[in-house]
DNA sequence: TTGCTCCTCACGTCACGTGAGGTGGC
DNA sequence: TTGCTCCTCACGTCACGTGAGGTGGC
């Protein structure tokens, strides 16, 4: 009751590690570490003195440390005052909420295929595609710039058809020349067909290059916007792949992604694009 | 491309490892744990092979290990199959998320007090609280207990009340005697106020007792029901305790919340109960 | 013969937990 | 003198990462 005027009392790391809920070994550690000195230590002995104002640093340790946040890391926030220290706690937080979410549509992902709730999940046919003219792209990325490259990269590719007064396909392709993830970067090749009229597209700038698309037969399902998600959208291409498989079809080219509607004006649940599997 | 007749083929360990995307390192340390045998281990050599077949297991195991699921766990899913190891991992993820809770109501806390917006977020005043007769109940628990206790056991106060005839008070108390937490069980005291009309209480059973609390002074706050969530509820507690410190008082009696309305009825951002410290 | 892959063994990392064996203050 | 607290040092835990030094197959 009277500990307002104990404010330099010196505590025991016996008592201190109580009052702060940490333990001795922890608090060794810290003081090893530089990142929570005791204000004594005789010097004969070895035993820790710590001031009773060294709590508020100490039990900010403790709360810092049940979020997970490394040794490392706490130290930069102790270096903070106020408002910058609630930033870089709030920063490290959001880290760790971004890779909750991609945890948790990781757990998703596995509760419905080892359920068994996949198997019939995505309906497969197959189809014939015939050859097109489509305006391309290509490129080697990782997973984390996949989304973004695709969506611009459509938009500029329909801009430069229709500047050039052509009729551009209702769909595009992304097409994997490789495998795409945090990994391995592809090639990824993005297309936009478009109908060859009296108009002549002028030689495209950069990368970009006209070229004709074979025609072919490709096994495919469709899935909505919700399914495109990683790492569910997994499961679409599991399926495909399933499919060619048990009717002992023959992967003659690389799988595909083929868009009909923009994401914009798509409902998760609506549908959005195809994944396809050209086959012989 | 034809890998389809190729289920039995044996891989090496860095083929496998590329395929599954594990390292070597842990596919040993699998292994030699029995979580994921090689299919065949040269004596001679010490060379192991897998059975491309086992890349199921491993890419299961290695998507477990991105939810930081510990190898022990993971080898009780792996027993297991389809909807039951589906079921396995969403216990496991329910945890997971269970805690992320906590830590996320953590993170709201410090950025509160440490930006500062703390401060000014609770009111305080000062009031004298009239004696009063009560009926109470004192028990020893931990935090995780506690929310439960004060709602029945200040349920079962007013019953005993009501059906002795007498009229209840229209606030009831929670009496912290000791700190409540992980480690500290308290005690605490359930009091519910009544008037000692003409009627008369029978002799309460069990451990519940007839007292007076004496009448007092205490500086207070009223605070939300959002504000009673742990460890929110920390910051109204800090707030009266540097209230009384900065106004050179002296707490004379154990802390206590004040409950004037129930949680049925109550939104979140509605007042919910005072945090009061008796003084001197 | 040259690279490449694989092997084991040992030590490092992170933040401690858990003794062992010994000392200091009341 | 007896307990209690504290000390250091060493080893364990968890799931690997990172060499060192050596072998095997083409």
């Amino acid at each position: 009751m009277n500990e307002t005027r104990r404010d330099h009392d010196l505590l025991s790391i016996g008592v201190f590690a109580r009052e702060a809920k940490l333990t001795q070994k922890a608090l060794r550690l810290y003081d090893a570490l530089g990142l929570l000195t005791p204000a004594r230590t005789d010097p004969d002995s070895g035993y820790r003195s710590y001031d009773r104002a060294q709590l508020h640093r100490a039990k900010l340790i403790a709360l810092l440390r049940r979020l997970d946040m490394p040794l490392t890391r706490i130290a930069e926030v102790l270096d903070l005052r106020g408002v910058d220290a609630a930033d870089a706690i709030g920063a490290y937080w959001r880290e760790v909420e971004r890779d909750t979410l991609v945890r948790r549509r990781l757990v998703q992902y596995l509760e419905t295929y080892l359920s068994g709730k996949g198997d019939h999940m995505y309906e497969i046919e197959v189809r014939e595609v015939p050859e097109q003219h489509v305006l391309s792209l290509r490129r080697a990325l990782r997973v984390h710039d996949l989304e973004d490259f695709i969506v611009r990269t459509t938009g500029d590719l329909y801009a430069m058809i229709a500047r050039a007064g052509l009729r551009a396909s209702r769909t595009s392709l992304a097409i994997y020349h490789g495998r795409v993830d945090e990994d391995n970067d592809g090639p990824v090749e993005i297309c936009v067909g478009f109908e060859p009229g009296g108009a002549e597209l002028p030689t495209p700038g950069g990368d970009v290059v006209v070229k004709m698309l074979p025609a072919h037969r490709e096994a495919y399902t469709t899935i909505t916007k919700a399914q495109t998600e990683f790492p569910g959208i997994l499961g679409a291409y599991d399926a495909v792949g399933r499919y060619v498989h048990e009717h002992g079809l023959t992967c003659n080219d690389a799988s595909r992604e083929v868009y009909f509607t923009t994401a914009a004006e798509t409902q998760d649940d609506d549908p959005f694009c195809d994944v396809a599997q050209p086959v012989a």
